[in-house]
DNA sequence: ACCTAATGAGACGTTGACGTCTCATTCGAT
DNA sequence: ATCGAATGAGACGTCAACGTCTCATTAGGT
């Protein structure tokens, strides 16, 4: 009878993932719960889609925890951050195009960390000589974010196999399409 | 009087690459026309996203042609397609993300097309030694469009300089975020 | 077994965008 | 200058999703 905050999230975050625009009878139906229940929850549909951001906000901030970018090679350091965020990944792309969180004087200040966490692990990555430092550390990070979604979205579509998923984002973003002159 | 077709479609696409929900009459009035009018033109909502998506298939396989895949190294030719893109990226961007597109059975085939174009480039930078082959044509396709977005969205926030689009997406696709061990 | 709180199903009114229509106005060709 | 076609403004009905509410049912603790 209790229901399960989370698991609504996670069934939420994967609905709408694929299909931004669907209903929130559909969201309650596939968390399996009464739309009634549902709005009990969350006092409308940006409730929902606020809750989500923190949601994902959470674990994105703990991905990046359990990442330890402080630690080691910037290149090793930015493999295990990929690794933890593919979990993540499907429901941040979801957020980035849902402009209505960040068009409001209420922006979610969790971004900005997140994107200084993350924007310092390619900033100490250039200043220990590992990255290059012809592409801004910002832009890095962008690129980031869209590799990751656009992985999600293929692997969804079973264009690539969710298998390949950390290789090909972290080996494309680390070493690009090029073949090295040197191994 | 006359109205051009063409015109709106360019506004039409600029509004929505930012506000993807945007009203038929927002969209109007961005065009300096009337609801009415537009309403004219095309049928109704889906009709208008049609068009766009035409409109956008058009002028990327346009920018396919400008960019001569075929001619020189595949990395010269990859940065002429990225750079002969930059004004098509938004509206992709956009219809990337109109998943109303590719659900129901008519999905244009002109995407297939234009996929498999870039694959082409892709492969053929493998064959000849040029590309790395861990990385599928597949996946270095989705990364493109990925990218190209992301950059575009980054420069319409201002947290990329707009001069820097085509160096920044052909680079850090090409070469990757780690230094080259030789130059 | 009882009691309380949560749930599911559904009815209901509201709202916003849609698509259609009318009519006066304006453009542009002749 | 005239005439036909296109436009803009706005009114109108429709519809889907929303948010609220009620009520019978069920779950879970005591």
């Amino acid at each position: 009878m209790a229901m399960d905050r989370e698991q609504v999230l996670r069934t939420a975050a994967a609905l709408l993932a694929r299909k931004s625009t669907a209903t929130m009878d559909e969201v309650a139906r596939a968390a399996g719960i009464g739309r009634a229940t549902l709005h009990r929850h969350f006092a409308g549909r940006d409730a929902l889609v606020r809750a989500l951001e923190a949601y994902g906000i959470r674990e994105f901030e703990a991905a990046l925890d359990r990442a330890r970018l402080d630690e080691g090679g910037a290149g090793d350091a930015l493999r295990r951050l990929v690794a933890e965020m593919e979990n993540v990944a499907e429901l941040l792309a979801f957020l980035v195009t849902e402009n209505q969180l960040f068009e409001g004087d209420q922006v979610n200040e969790g971004w900005a960390r997140l994107d200084a966490r993350v924007s310092a692990l390619f900033r100490r990555g250039q200043e220990q000589g590992e990255f290059r430092i012809d592409l801004s550390p910002v832009w890095l990070t962008e690129a980031l974010y869209g590799l990751l979604g656009s992985c999600a979205w293929a692997v969804m579509d079973g264009r690539v196999a969710k298998n390949d998923f950390q290789y090909m984002i972290a080996e494309l973003l680390l070493g690009g399409a090029r073949r090295s002159v040197e191994k």
